[in-house]
Order: C-alpha cells, then sequence, then structure tokens
DNA sequence: CCATTATAGTCAGGGAAGCTTACCAAGCAA
DNA sequence: TTGCTTGGTAAGCTTCCCTGACTATAATGG
C-alpha cells in the first residue's frame, strides 16, 4: 500500500510524540498528551494564553482549560502582562521547566537515531524540505 | 524558533488532514476526524475491527464505536467474516466509498501542490526519505 | 475429546478534550 | 462618551478514548 506522504509524516511525528510523551512519565511528569502540547509553545518570557490557543487552533476556552490544568499540576504560572492589564502571560515555572529539559533530552535523541539511519546528507535535506514545505502549509509561518 | 523536525511533519500532516476533512465536509459528508481517520485503513476487501484498532492505536472499545457510528451514517457495513465466526468485517458502503473518492481526489490535489512548490525531485527525495524513516519509527512495518 | 488459553467483539461507566453560546472587563478609537 | 475590539471566564454539551468485566468462538495441548 503506497501511503500518503502526510500519512508517513503523521507516523513518525506520532512515534515521536509518544516516545517524548513516554520520557515525561518515566520521569515522572504526569502530563496528558495536550497538556504537553500547548505546554511546548510557551515562549521563555511566557507567552498570552490567546496566543497559544490560536497557534495550537483551539478555542481560548480550550487552552484556558488546558492551562489551568498545567498551573495546578504546578507545570506553569500565570503573572500579569505588565503591557496589556486585561491579559496575563502564562510562563514555565520550575517544574515545568525540568520537563522541559527531559523532553528536550528525547528530541535531541531521536533526532540522533533518525540522522544515524537516513545519513547526515540525507537527514539534512529532509528538515530543509520540511521546512520548505512549511511556507505553503503553515498559518503562522 | 527552530522547531523538530517532527513538528514540521506535524504541521505539513494537520494541513493536509484539515484541507481533507474541509474537502468531505463541503461534499456533505459529516465525518469527524477520528471517524475519517479510522475509515482511511479500511482495506478494499473489509478489514476486522480488531485490526483498525491496533492499525490506529486505539483500544478495540473505541474502534467499535467509530466504526458504529460509520455504520450509522451509511459509511460501512459489518459482514460477517467467512473464515472465523466470531469476526465481522467492516466494509466501505457505497456512501463511503463516494466520501473515498472525494478524500482521494483532495490528497492527490496536495500532492501536485507540494511537488510544485519544493520541485519534482525534491519531492521525489522527501517521500524517499520519509519512506526509510517509516522503518525505524512505523510498529506496523 | 476435553480443558485451557487466545481472540473478536460487546456493555457499562468515566475522564479528558474541545466545542458553542453567553458573558465580563479592559483597551482603543470615533 | 459611545461603541467596537480584545483577553479571558462560565456553563453545558458532544466526541473521543480509556478501564474493567463479560460472552462467544477458535485454537491448542494433553
Amino acid at each position: 500500500m503506497q501511503l500518503h506522504p502526510a500519512v508517513l509524516m503523521f507516523i513518525a511525528h506520532r512515534h515521536a510524540e509518544g516516545r517524548i510523551l513516554d520520557a515525561l512519565h518515566a520521569a515522572g511528569f504526569d502530563l496528558t498528551l495536550s497538556q504537553a502540547r500547548l505546554a511546548a509553545r510557551i515562549g521563555p518570557d511566557g507567552t498570552r494564553a490567546t496566543e497559544l490557543a490560536e497557534q495550537a487552533q483551539l478555542t481560548k476556552q480550550s487552552a484556558g482549560s488546558l492551562v489551568e490544568a498545567l498551573e495546578v499540576g504546578g507545570y506553569v504560572e500565570r503573572v500579569p502582562d505588565p503591557s496589556d492589564a486585561r491579559a496575563r502571560l502564562v510562563r514555565l515555572a520550575e517544574h515545568g521547566k525540568r520537563a522541559q529539559q527531559v523532553a528536550r533530552r528525547e528530541e535531541r535523541a531521536i533526532v540522533r537515531e533518525w540522522e544515524a539511519h537516513l545519513g547526515a546528507r540525507r537527514f539534512a535535506d529532509l528538515v530543509e524540505s520540511l521546512g520548505r514545505l512549511r511556507e505553503i502549509v503553515d498559518p503562522y509561518q
């Protein structure tokens, strides 16, 4: 069966995502997949919930409830946005930063494996092609 | 921000999947995303619900309830499996085959767009790399 | 042939995700 | 000031997908 390239991407992405979530669980971080996906979009200086919602293609209510769950779990904290009294910035708390380190480590391991399997040249080419594809496929550029 | 290759794949896949689902909706097929994903795995001669569950990485209960929804919608029919009295084969019904045609058409349009953007050579290379990656990333070969 | 185990599937119940509709409060612009 | 936009919350619902328990058929090993 000849699979569509998008399905091949889905398979690889699902594998990587599963690996990262497993690593987080193994390290004792009890994040759900949706929580982890949202948390991954939080910028170093904090991000507004509305912005997280847009990027993740969720309603702000959905994003809001995920942020709340992350806050209860100690992964993030919400602080007032100095530039807009209506808004609050969602920032990684210490617990969240430790989880991020675990995730980053697993991400790097995955990259090494893919690179070893494909060869450095072909892997670099793959990344380059995916980056170019993003131009026509990602509404957030 | 330098995104992980798996995230780039996620973005492209989400785009393609959204396009296909939108095309189905525009053509009057009221499938949910999960239903469509499962239906996409049904083979030309029918597939057992348990097998669909395995491939989609769902429990058989979850797959079963999606199949039931697809049956209610007229997309699939369940027929006895001649080779095993416990099992039933899930097959695309006429309505499902028409939906499949819409999905296939959109899939081909996406391939053409990606190929046009990347160039035939680079696109072929991308597909080749994704296929090789599948060897280490797909538990179903 | 019978006892055991594996496989295909269902039923019941529940939690998480994410939607719609409706709302409030702060900023912004006429 | 009036009204529009924007950041966020509240309530209620559907869909998805899980666990646990169960039935029925199939396959296997004495």
